[in-house]
DNA sequence: ATGGCTGGGTCTCCCAGA
């Protein structure tokens, strides 16, 4: 089974990349966030040509998220159940006996602002209920952008980044705290290059550099762990035109 | 080069992203 996650910034703009990244790859399930779409303008016929049923929770404008699925999806939870929250940013689903949540974590803006905070209690009602899921569902894999770089040989520069948004001890610790219910960054499970990004900022010379950040994730529960045989950052689509400023993240499991 | 880009909406300016 191969999953993936991408944060497409505007599914309008991307669709025809992720189309053809959905060709190219054949992952049996695609988180998306960012998909900028309210829910009655997504493009669900498609995607449905393409192979892929699909759920989505999404807002005009801002946010949104969806799965994408070659198989049917049981037990779609849209949210965090018991958070309230305007913002749509989290979608679950139950895939060939694996639950599948989507997220995309708040950006934060600037620690100590309003939206940092909310970011922060966001992290933590997530926390309690991914506690939840796991205790029901022992094959349990979180993926999306979690707006957090867990450790320095995720960022390009930890000096000049050192405690700003994305990167601040509180944002790790609450990131630590999703792992802490028991999950593992499937990406860190294998040997690694160094200076593997998912994210660059826009501009001319960022990607071209390397100047980026690991943000966006994929953290399985122990008995995924166990049958995960690959995780990897596709930095392809990021190189094409019109990209999103994120790149894909893609894990393989050998599901008996 | 930490955003000196991009997408969307209120639409030639502002908000938000990361």
């Amino acid at each position: 089974m191969r999953l993936a996650t991408w944060n497409v910034n505007s599914l309008n703009v991307r669709l025809p990349q992720v189309l053809d990244w959905l060709n190219q790859h054949q992952p049996d399930v695609l988180a998306l966030q960012e998909t900028k779409l309210p829910d009655e303008r997504f493009p669900q016929a498609a995607l449905e040509e393409a192979g892929y049923t699909c759920a989505w929770f999404g807002q005009k404008a801002y946010n949104g998220v969806a799965l994408l699925s070659r198989t049917p999806m049981e037990d779609v939870q849209r949210g965090v159940p018991g958070l309230e929250d305007e913002q749509r940013r989290a979608l679950a689903a139950t895939i060939g006996g694996v639950r599948v949540v989507c997220l995309y974590v708040p950006n934060g803006q600037q620690v100590d602002s309003d939206k940092y905070r909310y970011k922060l209690d966001w992290l933590a009602a997530t926390r309690d209920w991914l506690q939840q899921e796991l205790s029901v569902h022992p094959r349990l894999v979180v993926m999306g952008d979690m707006n957090v770089a867990p450790e320095d040989q995720d960022v390009h520069d930890p000096r000049r980044w050192a405690g700003q948004v994305l990167v601040s001890p509180p944002e790790r610790r609450a990131f630590a705290a999703l792992l802490d219910v028991g999950l593992q960054d499937a990406f860190r499970l294998f040997p690694q290059p160094p200076k593997v990004f998912s994210w660059w900022n826009y501009g001319a010379v960022a990607f071209r550099r390397n100047l980026g950040l690991r943000i966006d994730h994929v953290l399985v529960s122990a008995e995924l762990a166990r049958r995960c045989r690959a995780c990897v950052v596709d930095p392809g689509p990021r190189g094409h035109e019109r990209p999103s400023d994120h790149a894909p993240v893609l894990a393989d499991f050998d599901l008996a």
